[in-house]
RNA sequence: GGGUAGGUUCCCGAGUGGCCAAAGGGAGCAGACUGUAAAUCUGCCGUCAGUGACUUCGGUGGUUCGAAUCCACCCCUGCCCA
């Protein structure tokens, strides 16, 4: 099976502009490539994660990859799917933020020997002048085409700041250049950006006369339709500091049923074959694949020892014992105990277990909270010393969040 | 610039002088049931030292015994007109 066969097997493509030339093209190891990320926050995630695997699907099969940084694009924030405007970033933010992708990025690349580029929007974007680019770009856009697009339709609605309106035109202007600088001939990227990217093959249509091509990747939704990678608590981070690494193994062991095959197909690596056996597995029998899943996904963002000792956190958790070395850890210090002993709340709230101490409470009351395998009844429970016998305590709340507390 | 409708707790959205920490829904959390799933049912869902206190309804002042609710000014957004 060929890359692009597989692509389509795997569930990832979702529009193309060209079938037969792109098929071609990626078949043949001829596409030079780029998917745009824009820094906005200071680590990938799961979105981008879909993003980098296809990169390095593709640059396996001889392609050759470019990922741009958008750090001249953040400066204005895309509109997409957005139902109000996002949050004006400062430049040092942005900066910051593209040195942190920079970093996680070349973990999934091979940038060695110019197998792969890393470029930055800002190095050409900012120094644009604004009457060249409206007579030079702004021309080859119709405000009429630009008002139908999709990604506009909501804030048609909502409102529409003339900076965000930009943002197409932008990115339109990336491809381009990418275009003329590196022969980039094609652009991927979330199917929320097909506007955006098909404004960019129009442009060198237009520009130069010449062909460019675009696809894009399947939105990762869940069976509600919603985006995944996303918790109650924000995104799920590539990055352990901001995500652990057994709180990623978690996220994905913790799927919908309905969802564990298409993110096997699209997130792994696995060959399409040993993912359809599992497509037979019916109800907890499902549990296993939830694992794997969770394991392999674990395996190719935090590697193979951190993967191992989440699933062995997680089975040893889960079997009952509560004696993991990589549960997430909170460490006080004598001092913070009064008379040898520090209330229950005050400890969750300082591991972030809580929002407040009245949400400490009523779980408590409602049975929630455990502390060594044995459940807490009173709300003005203390830790002693007698609860932190092998140096630590063992707070569970609800059914699957795990806490130890270390006395330092 | 003119007219007009708005800005309410995580989100949507009621509330138009005291009974409002503020209806309802969603999300979320916990319990039961389970397979670390879904669905369902139950409880919770501003903060704090639990019958009470404190902070909140775009902002700032004001009227009032008392304001999310009334007044003034300001900021922001939609729509219509220019």
């Amino acid at each position: 099976m060929q890359i692009y066969e597989e692509l389509v097997a795997r569930g990832l493509i979702a529009q193309v502009t060209d079938e037969n030339e792109i098929r071609d093209l990626i078949n043949n190891g001829k596409a030079v490539f780029y998917i745009g990320f824009d820094p906005t926050a200071d680590s990938l995630h799961v979105g981008h994660f879909m993003a980098l695997c296809l990169m390095k699907r593709l640059q396996m099969a001889g392609n050759k990859p470019i990922a741009l940084i958008g750090g001249g694009t953040a400066m204005i924030g895309d509109p997409s799917g957005r139902t109000d405007m996002r949050q004006m970033m400062t430049k040092e933010t942005i900066q910051h933020n593209c040195d942190c992708f920079k970093k996680q990025m070349s973990r999934f690349i091979d940038f060695s020997d110019g197998k792969a580029l890393m470029v930055n929007n800002a190095d050409w974007l900012l120094s644009l002048n604004y009457v060249e680019l409206l007579r030079e770009v702004g021309a080859c856009f119709s405000v009429n085409n630009m008002l139908r697009a999709e990604c506009y339709k909501q804030r048609m609605e909502k409102g529409l700041s003339f900076l965000e309106f930009n943002y197409m035109i932008m990115q339109s202007y990336d491809f381009y250049s990418l275009y003329q600088r590196c022969g980039c001939n094609m652009q991927f990227g979330g199917d929320d950006q097909w506007s955006n990217m098909l404004g960019g093959t129009e442009l060198i249509r237009k520009k130069l006369g010449k062909d460019a091509y675009a696809m894009t990747i399947t939105l990762l939704l869940n069976s509600e339709g919603k985006k995944m990678g996303k918790t109650q608590k924000g995104a799920v981070w590539l990055d352990p500091g901001k995500t652990s690494p057994y709180e990623f193994y978690q996220y994905w062991r913790n799927v919908d049923d309905a969802d564990v095959l298409k993110c096997l197909r699209m997130l792994t690596f696995l060959p399409l074959e040993e993912i359809e056996t599992m497509a037979a597995w019916q109800g907890s029998e499902l549990n296993k694949a939830k694992e794997i899943l969770a394991f392999e996904l674990t395996r190719l963002v935090h590697g193979d020892d951190e993967a191992q000792k989440a699933q062995q956190t997680a089975k040893a958790l889960f079997a009952g014992g509560a004696d993991s070395e990589n549960m997430p850890a909170t460490e006080i210090t004598k001092a913070d105990l009064t008379d040898g002993a520090i209330a229950l709340i005050d400890v969750m709230v300082k591991a972030g277990l809580i929002k407040s101490k009245g949400e400490g409470r009523r779980l408590i009351d409602q049975g929630g909270v455990s502390v060594n395998d044995v459940k807490v009844t009173d709300a003005f429970a203390a830790l002693t010393a007698a609860d932190f016998e092998k140096g630590y305590a063992v707070i569970k709340k609800g059914k699957k969040v795990f806490h130890k507390i270390i006395l330092a």
